[in-house]
DNA sequence: CATGAATGAGGATTCATTCAT
DNA sequence: CATGAATGAATCCTCATTCAT
């Protein structure tokens, strides 16, 4: 008699671009080289050398110039967002939270200045069209931002009648202009030490009085 | 004997180039194409043809196509600029002085929505050296918004400990963000609707405690 | 009182390409290029240089690569087929059409190597919907010789049953494949010398029996 | 002592590779994809494809791509004219073998639209060396005709003071542009029915008077 | 033999700017 | 002042071919 168990596994598995090395080498080598010398002055060729990579290696993984911009954006993003989520949890409240997020957003970019300098000057420097790719991808951020402002709102720690999204754009903006500064002022200053006032200013903003 | 006087009279007379009808009406052309096509697809010889004018005859007012939109964005905050100084003046106090920059802010935009793609969207697809540019013309303007938010926080209105350069920031960037989005959604909404909550907001988040 | 008579004429003149002076001369670039080089050796730069003008330039006179192609055969069709139509009013009837038509298509290759490279090598070196464009410059050549067969059909030198389109394109093969051959040996024999030969075959095979 | 014998045989076996089925197999891939596509818009990755083979592959059989295109016709024409020697030798006198040949030559593209459309336009598409190349392979063919035109010369049928080189251009260049058109036309007529007039036409030009 | 990821040479085209008229 | 024809620098992308596995 036949006791013996065959099993047959078939892993589908779906081997995503990020899972090959060469993916991730050519992000890290756009985010050096267009931070260096500005997207438009950034060619293909200067990536792939950055790279360490043939030009043509570039179009394997990337459909065209815009899409490395995207996909370096997408990429940072996801990482940006698993962590986020994973901090706003140990929040104690909605206030709590947003100043959690706040401080990981300034010190994600405080320590990494050349993707400060890409998402805060090269990525803008785009047509409407991938402007909108980029709001696209930036949506599960203000949607992170959206819920706690909600959650501050519901429990009366925020102004329960205030617009959610003019309370969004009011915090997403400030941060956003306050690195902006900062990367303008080629990071003369210590962005860190803007994090309290900034978290103070907004959550008297927000507060329900 | 030679008895008349001779008088040579030297009239320095400083044309300036906003005096010619030409300049301005390239200028004008290049908000509505630029608008209309966005900065990188807005060719000289589209400007000259919109402005109706030889695309030689733009290089007889402007340096090179960067000149015109910095001369473009100068010219448009001159006036602006001009206007809400008389209208800060008209302000009881500091926060009403405020509010009232907000509103003017909000409707100039909202009554030329070419000028308002050109500011939020096609004016930030340039290199950094271009945007350095920028923000300089754009000095006078935070200027006032400094002089009010010290105002208030030497007469009490505001929270006298705060970070001026902060507080700029989130005021700055809160509107910035909200006349960005409303221009990235086309348009759909009413951007004075707004402005109260806006106001609302920000008073709150400067206010003194 | 006044005498005078005013006159105002206006001139609606068409400026077409071909009046300007670097049309042409860039048509003439492109014939000796294109037979020197072959037409995917031939760079716009080659043919730029050889007109004596920027590259630039080209493309003020024609769309692309391709449209060069497309207008020199245009061009000297149009020369072509104009000589071909007084040369063939001269034709005392069908057969001596014919045979006039032959001699001056054979001739003016002869004396124009660099033409005869071009229409019979590089002028195939593109794809289906080119091959189309050209059919239809073709086409009028064709026509022309479609009614010195019909002529002949009607008058009884040709044979009146023969089919018009077969008997055309074995005029016009015969015709293409003695020149191409020709030009494949580098011109090492006289062409003309074939001229009677092959008028000779063509004529016999229409020939009303 | 040794007594065994040595035997020392060298079996020069020449492996052609059409006896290779991957060989074959690319070939009428390579029929395919270039009918479809177009010569310059085939890519070997498309030609690989096509075959169920990997790009590499294509290497191992061929030394560049237009080696491809030069085997692909060197192997059909190797049949065609394997076929036609059969065909010719039943032909009762030269008319009837030229006669056999046209209708093969018709019959065989009319059943293979695919290669018909390789040997009448993408062929083609190549440079002079190419063109030199496949003239040589069509020589056999060519020469299979002069032998016709040279009995039908000697026996009376055709006129005997005919040039055999312009006379051959003119069947080939007949029977060429006649699928040509066709080819060109997309097929929309029947070719077989063309076959007829066409040879009627030419043996009557060929005829001794 | 077979694979397919990696290579890198090569060129048509655009468009800001100039300058002779 | 005004014109607009002419310039020419500058670059993304394709794809035939190679070669380590």
């Amino acid at each position: 008699m036949n006791n013996h168990s065959y099993f047959l596994i078939f892993l589908v598995v779906n081997i995503m671009n990020r899972d090959k090395p060469k993916y991730m080498q050519i992000i890290e080598a756009a985010v050096i080289a267009i931070a260096e010398n500005g997207y438009h002055q950034t060619q293909i060729s200067k990536i792939a050398k950055q790279a360490g990579v043939a030009d043509g290696t570039i179009y394997l993984y990337f459909k065209n110039k815009e899409d490395i911009l995207i996909s370096l954006f997408k990429e940072k993003m996801r990482v940006f967002i698993e962590n986020l989520e994973e901090i706003i949890q140990t929040g104690a409240n909605a206030s709590d939270k947003l100043s959690k997020m706040i401080d990981n957003h300034f010190s994600v970019l405080a320590n990494n200045k050349h993707l400060a300098t890409v998402t805060q000057l090269e990525l803008r420097q785009s047509n409407k069209e991938l402007r909108l790719k980029i709001n696209a991808i930036l949506k599960e951020y203000l949607n992170l931002l959206d819920n706690i402002l909600v959650e501050g709102m519901m429990n009366g720690e925020f102004n329960p009648t205030m617009d959610v999204r003019v309370a969004r754009q009011m915090v997403f903006g400030t941060i956003d202009e306050t690195i902006t500064s900062w990367v303008m002022n080629d990071f003369r200053y210590s962005l860190l030490d803007n994090a309290p006032k900034v978290k103070h200013l907004l959550l008297n903003g927000l507060k329900n009085n």
